[in-house]
DNA sequence: GCGTGCAGGTGACATTGTCAAGTCCGTGTC
DNA sequence: GACACGGACTTGACAATGTCACCTGCACGC
């Protein structure tokens, strides 16, 4: 029964989403888990190995969910749109893992000896990405560097502005809200682009 | 002599800045000030106080950044524009209070009794801007709301991607870089805005 | 039969946030 | 001048935390 390991994890991504990250303490998940307060460094070696595990599990979702959204696209800003629609509403149902996900004094991703490869695919799908859209006329005033950027900054704001709650003007936005504010974002820079890719043809 | 109360703060943000918001222990900014430690908690009453005062600090900071960036400006958009640029370097110069201000676990800006005025004010000069601009033409194709929501979501995006040194390939950044990706992305919205109104005159 | 290594447990240590008392000192007020 | 008072800071204690060193089962190879 391997699972020890999924459960701790899982433990930890829970009192993330609901009290923050510094309420993840070693002892405490190895107490909802039902084992001793050393069996999780058992498996994790020590503190930020636990981060580090969710990092490592955040991104891979990320990717993935990028990944299918823009397979189902037919053109590639759409493609790119859709992805970044996808990178947001991860972080909004993962919102544990995002956190962890993007604080260097949590996860070191860029480790020069132990880099997280899963973070690495996720950025190299976005650059896969934005290059496509580059490339076939749309941010025709932008260079390929700057759509990506772009794109990237905005995406990402809105997921940490969803995720810290800071757009919320009282109390919790309700899911279908924050679903919708996703989509006027995102497919809002969207269409900026492609009128700004028409007005040059 | 009442200057122990922002030797603290400093030595807080000094703390965050190098380590992270973990590695800020009531004891360790006591010892760094040079005093017992307790002497912090009778400031600032517990250790999310210390938090609080640098998060207060922080958007007062941002708010005046951004209204001086935006008085300099002599048309809406470029008001919104500069703003932005300047919303996003303080974000880079002051990554130590950054980091503390849009974490919904360390400081809550929107507790019902006792909401951050600062973080308010901040707020309401976004709103003030991004309202000017809309109503001038700019982003004719997006609602007040979403013109608003897309500015913020990317100079938002753009300071957390720095100031957690997501975008640095390896090792730092250099301090001319950042400021170069920041005027990218931000004058880059700004070019697509601009160019979104033309179409429409 | 026996060593080896993995999964987990026990107990100890320094360190943390917080509580409950102190001490010191400047400022009234009688 | 004596005295009460309150703010600024200290000392000492407490439970909880991350980590260390070491112990217990137990499956496996030979």
């Amino acid at each position: 029964m391997g699972d020890l390991r999924q459960k701790i994890l899982d433990a930890s991504v829970a009192l993330v989403e609901e009290q923050g990250v510094r309420a993840v303490s070693f002892r405490e998940v190895a107490r909802r888990a039902g084992v001793s307060h050393q069996a999780p460094y058992h498996h994790f070696g020590n503190y930020h190995g636990i981060l580090r595990a969710i990092a490592r599990e955040g991104f891979a979702g990320l990717s993935q969910a990028m990944n299918d959204a823009a397979e189902r696209a037919d053109d590639p800003l759409e493609a790119l749109t859709d992805a970044g629609v996808a990178y947001a509403n991860f972080a909004r149902t993962h919102a544990g893992h995002f956190r962890v996900m993007f604080q260097r004094a949590l996860v070191n991703i860029r480790d020069r000896e132990d880099p997280l490869e899963e973070a690495e695919a996720a950025h190299a799908t976005l650059i896969r990405l934005a290059a496509a859209a580059s490339e076939a006329g749309f941010g025709s005033q932008l260079t390929v560097d700057g759509l990506t950027h772009i794109c990237w900054a905005t995406v990402h704001g809105i997921s940490t502005l969803l995720v810290e709650g800071v757009l919320a003007e009282k109390t919790p936005m309700s899911e279908s809200i924050e679903a919708e504010l996703v989509q006027q974002v995102v497919r809002g820079l969207s269409a900026l682009l492609r009128k700004d890719s028409e007005g040059k043809a």
